[in-house]
DNA sequence: GGCTTGACGCTTA
DNA sequence: GTAAGCGCCAAGC
């Protein structure tokens, strides 16, 4: 396991129940603002094993942008909803509101 | 060391 | 507002 991914998980581990973040700004508290690839590829590694709350973390216009065949866009969007996590009737999130900067 | 793939993002048309 | 293209970074072969 990289360094890289390490991060990755140990800052979704950070995000607090009923906050999300996008790709590109867990890349960002990284210090890596273009590598929202690598933030979503260190998530599709994710084993069984882990504690990270991967479903908190979304696409950057507020909307789950899945590609896993072992996780729906259904159950991410169902998890958000169990911490209180908002959805449109366009299916995206309360951007504005629900948007995690980094802080506790 | 180089090519390919992928839970992304921004710019331009 | 939607669609397509280019660029970004990390990991596997």
């Amino acid at each position: 396991m990289s360094d890289f991914s390490q991060a990755v998980y140990a800052m979704v581990r950070r995000v607090p129940p009923g906050r999300v973040v996008s790709y590109g700004d867990v890349a960002a508290l990284l210090g890596r603002p273009r590598a929202a690839r690598g933030v979503g590829w260190a998530l599709s590694a994710l084993g069984e094993e882990h504690d990270v709350p991967w479903w908190r973390v979304i696409g950057g216009r507020g909307e789950i942008t899945l590609r896993s065949p072992d996780v729906s866009p259904a159950l991410q969007r169902a998890l958000l909803e169990a911490e209180g996590v908002e959805f449109d009737a366009a299916g995206r999130v309360d951007w504005a509101k629900v948007r995690w900067d980094g802080e506790s």
